[in-house]
DNA sequence: CCTCATTTGCGAACTATTCGCAAAAATCCC
DNA sequence: GGGATTTTTGCGAATAGTTCGCAAATGAGG
């Protein structure tokens, strides 16, 4: 009569294993489209479920792209850093930075806001499309 | 017989005012709430038609907001600035800053990650919020 | 294996946005 | 100003992304 949260199931699994390797924002659609691919046979439902939980629980980023489409990434929350994305292949590179962090803190003081979080994305090309 | 473009319209000049008088993005379906409110009965469509046109002209930003719904605020496009955000009204103040620039030209040199465009926002509480 | 809560798939519902087309409005020229 | 001409508008239908309800399937525990 408990509660019994969290199972493990084979579309939850194989919905990770996309999102493990692709290092860039994939859409609902194209997580769907890459497990038919797979052979693995999910439905839309389950994959917008399925990313509502891991974005609950802090597993993925979501970034709606500028069509307004939303589009979801593993990242880790632990540590805080920013993403230079390639504009040519999509792939997205963490970018680390305690200088940043050190700007956002003088803007506070300079501008009387009071600051509690930032959004930074660097567009580009990455080395391999170089 | 040539062709003869960019009519002004009432409708456009009563979406402009919206546009002008609101410091803050607003979605297709909130500025046209506003004309009701003024008593300028327009289309959604024209409010959708409106606003392409004034973002391909430069005049204004759209922004897909955390749900993917796209969002506009006038903006010059001359300058080149970032933005603050406050969580509570929604207020935004740019943030014009040539120290940014700095960093991301270093971060180019750094990880040679071919940089071509960055977006950046803050997010807190203005001045009047706090 | 047997039971029961959770999850899935399906199709319908919803929301934001776009499109086609006939009617209305703006511009130009006289 | 009046008329011809082009652009713009409004409407409703179409589209795309996302959510929802419910019966059937699946995973976990005993």
């Amino acid at each position: 009569m408990g509660i019994r949260a969290d199972y493990v199931t084979r579309p939850r699994e194989w919905i990770a294993s996309i999102l493990a390797r692709e290092p860039r924002f994939l859409s609902a659609a194209q997580i769907h489209q890459g497990l038919e691919r797979d052979g693995a046979r999910v439905s839309l439902s389950t994959v917008y479920r399925t990313l509502d939980r891991l974005q609950a629980k802090g597993d993925i980023t979501a970034r709606p792209d500028a069509d307004g489409e939303v589009t979801y990434m593993l990242c880790e929350p632990t540590r805080h850093h920013h993403h230079a994305i390639c504009r040519s292949c999509g792939r997205v590179e963490d970018v680390d930075c305690a200088a940043m962090e050190q700007f956002a803190e003088s803007l506070r003081a300079r501008n009387g806001f009071e600051l509690d979080g930032h959004a930074i994305e660097f567009f580009g090309k990455c080395g391999a499309c170089r």
